[in-house]
DNA sequence: ATTGTATTTGACCATCTTTGACAAAAAGTG
DNA sequence: CACTTTTTGTCAAAGATGGTCAAATACAAT
């Protein structure tokens, strides 16, 4: 292992443990691994992403941070996985979502306010600008809304 | 938390306890904290903030003082209200929003969960598009989100 | 060897916090 | 009233983090 991205991956990892979660200080791990802190995002951008499971937070400027959490494989998380990857593609229409919402709130994954609130968010009304990026900017907010349910519960 | 800005932050918060209202002495504060007198108008500013639900007085000279209140919303739709007609204008910073949507849910207003969707709705991330419609397509929808919790009462 | 991909680095940017110099107001004093 | 003292206010600079992007390099596959 010459390479010290996945010395860092491995580090991160380990440092997890058995735990949700690690913080970790962008700088003090660079100067650990004697690296460009720009790498340490390289490495989160590229090991820690959404496909594998990981999500990220940050805080810049004075006791700034970087939290990286994982997470948990349950047959809820694997079903709003597979409508996150599979179903949903680049562009979503405003219908196509609500059926999906629908389907989520008969399945208990949602509440019917939570439903409303989403609708509302991303309404056509909502989302006023080009015909053209609305169903692309509606798929990446929901499936941002996805992730979010994969959080925790 | 090694940020003393949020210590001072929850200090207050705790001396202001139950009450409505808490008088503090800038100076007193800053020796107590040992940190300059104007980094608690700094906390003052940005975290003692009408979004948040706090409005301040202050006198200066000879037992001058700075007094911070809880605003209280008895009517909810009227607050609502205020936000959608008022408060927020053609622009929503995702902050801003944040700090709105922290009140609404300590005003049992927005439930912990839904924050949470609203905020992974309307992110940077989510609204991915050009900066300068960013903020006008957030104050759009967000709106949109306080009229349907008017809905139902 | 050539081409494509992954890693490493650095310059520059954005955001949050802390500090300090200077201004403004109110009250006290002679 | 003029002067001093006591407070708070403003603002910009410095400090502390993390983010982005593109160039340079190393590595792997054809």
């Amino acid at each position: 292992m010459a390479n010290i991205s996945e010395a860092i991956e491995q580090f991160i990892i380990a440092t997890m443990g058995d735990n949700d979660s690690v913080d970790i200080s962008r700088n003090s791990l660079a100067e650990y691994f004697s690296c460009a802190p720009s790498q340490i995002n390289y490495v989160l951008d590229t090991r820690f992403t959404v496909d594998r499971g990981f999500v990220k937070e940050s805080k810049r400027g004075g006791s700034g941070f970087i939290k990286i959490s994982r997470l948990k494989h349950t047959d809820e998380n694997a079903y709003l996985n597979s409508l996150v990857i599979e179903s949903i593609g680049d562009e979503l229409a405003f219908k196509r979502m609500n059926q999906i919402c629908d389907k989520l709130v008969s399945d208990g994954i949602l509440t019917k306010q939570e439903q409303l609130l989403i609708e509302a968010s991303l309404s056509e009304d909502s989302l006023a600008m080009p015909f053209t990026i609305k169903d692309k900017v509606r798929a990446k907010a929901f499936k941002n809304i996805l992730l979010q349910l994969m959080i925790k519960g």
